[in-house]
DNA sequence: GGAATGACATTTA
DNA sequence: CTAAATGCCATTC
């Protein structure tokens, strides 16, 4: 039993993200010092809480969306309702959409 | 305990 | 620019 899985982590991560805004997988990873970009899709993937976290806020680093459980056009539709700018399935101004700014665990001094 | 999977990333051609 | 191949990590069966 660990205090927090992996998974539990990005899912704390994702919480963070404010609406109208998005991250990558490499942010999520990297953000755990690790290099498991796809361990954290992987996360998502077997979605053990679909509604506890944002999961449609995650996106590819190259600005695409990516996949999603329910469906990448649901994804779109998600993003958007937002009020993601999203065009031909990429994220318009991806850099200003893009959110990295995870607040890392409390570190005790 | 081991093998296989995946909602990715990166590099090279 | 597009396309293909490889690597990488954690989770799951």
């Amino acid at each position: 039993m660990q205090n927090l899985s992996f998974n539990a982590q990005c899912y704390a991560l994702l919480l963070q993200i404010p609406v109208g805004r998005v991250t990558t997988y490499q942010a999520l990873a990297h953000a755990l010092n690790v290099k498991a970009y796809q361990a954290v899709g992987n996360a998502m993937n077997r979605n053990p809480n679909p509604v506890v976290v944002p999961c449609h806020r995650v996106v590819k680093a190259d600005g695409q969306l990516g996949g999603y459980a329910f469906g990448a056009p649901a994804k779109e539709a998600l993003l958007m309702s937002e009020g993601v700018q999203i065009k031909n399935g990429r994220i318009i101004d991806f850099a200003n959409t893009l959110f990295t700014d995870f607040k890392t665990e409390p570190l005790k001094i």
